[in-house]
DNA sequence: GACTTAATATACCGATCGGTATATTTTCTT
DNA sequence: AAGAAAATATACCGATCGGTATATTAAGTC
């Protein structure tokens, strides 16, 4: 990795939490150079402009939380349990999560809108990514005869990404994880009384 | 109504959906001007800064829409019929909150946090007042018999608003209201399934 | 209609915005 | 170690930021 790579790689790093926390127009290009500890050759020599860190730096966040559902999801469990451990999951990486600002998708769903297509259609990206993955999993699981084939898989994607999203936003505003554990538990509740067979 | 009250007043209602659509920091006294059609001396002299402009659009937004579900609330209609009606409001309001820059209770949620406390404790108290509002009309149902004594109101209310903000936030990122319509159909089926006896 | 006061417009403040040109430093090549 | 190239720091750009002081206009009072 050149030397170049290495500062670009550390900038994402640094912005990414920064941009997240801050959102897009509450974060300065000044306010990145205290983050990085660098000044604005050390930027501009990397990155074309704010958009194009911005746009970096959720697709890092993206990929931190996604490498952890992939090893989920590609897991050799069955099915429900897959489900209980990714809404478990949520919980189990709140604090973690709220950290670095929420979670990503959340954020820059509600910051990109009127203002950043470009971040917007990431973001779109994403959670179809995500929704895709849930239903994939109950589909899984209706193949393998594990869940009732009456389920309908996007139906229940909405609702557990709902139910997530929703409790990240409850638990960030009260600054308490109650609603979040309720939604999960919900969660759990529907795995096992709809779907399980 | 003075000359000065009635200049306040349009200023927080043309201030409130920009503030809900570019957020706090997106939101620049001059874009207010714009959108105001007047000058800062009229916002200057009406508002001690810009805070004072943004707390006063958050209440607006919520007035506006907490003004419509007290109907819902206070209509002498049983539990269920209310609880399903109020989850049905959302969809057919998703139009009208989406051209005002989508929730405000969401927006501002995702804004405040890191940044401005104070509205930060105005989305907190106005998520308590929804929260409690659903439970409410849960717990006036068991006292009336027509919902199951088993069923925990605030677990149902943590569940139903994270259903309608998880919804709203997924049909504004995908711009396709299929999301929040599933939410409010499993909204709907749990009322008919597990609450009403 | 003259006077007073309230309300709004204008002009300006220092600070910061995103971004660039160039100087300096670091790293690589030989 | 010397020179070339890459990477970063510095200094600066015009524009815009939130906010204020003051001038101008509109409204109310007599």
């Amino acid at each position: 990795m050149s030397k170049s790579e290495q500062t670009r790689q550390h900038i994402i790093e640094q912005a990414a939490p920064v941009f997240n926390k801050y959102g897009y127009a509450g974060t300065s290009v000044s306010r990145l150079t205290r983050a990085i500890n660098m000044t604005k050759g050390a930027i501009y020599g990397n990155f074309k402009d704010k958009d194009d860190i911005a746009l970096a730096a959720f697709d890092f966040n993206m990929e931190k939380i996604t490498r952890k559902i992939a090893r989920i999801i590609g897991s050799d469990t069955e099915a429900c349990e897959k489900l209980i451990y990714f809404a478990n999951f949520y919980l189990d990486e709140f604090t973690a999560i709220a950290a670095s600002g929420g979670c990503p998708v959340l954020n820059a769903a509600v910051d990109s809108d009127h203002v950043h297509p470009r971040l917007k259609a990431c973001v779109n990206a994403a959670v179809d990514k995500w929704v895709a993955a849930v239903a994939g999993v109950v589909r899984q699981g209706i193949r393998q005869g594990q869940i009732s084939g009456s389920i309908k898989p996007e139906q229940f994607a909405s609702i557990f990404v709902s139910l997530i999203e929703g409790g990240m936003m409850l638990a960030k505003v009260t600054g308490n994880t109650i609603h979040l554990s309720r939604n999960i538990d919900h969660i759990i509740h529907l795995v096992n009384t709809e779907l399980r067979i």
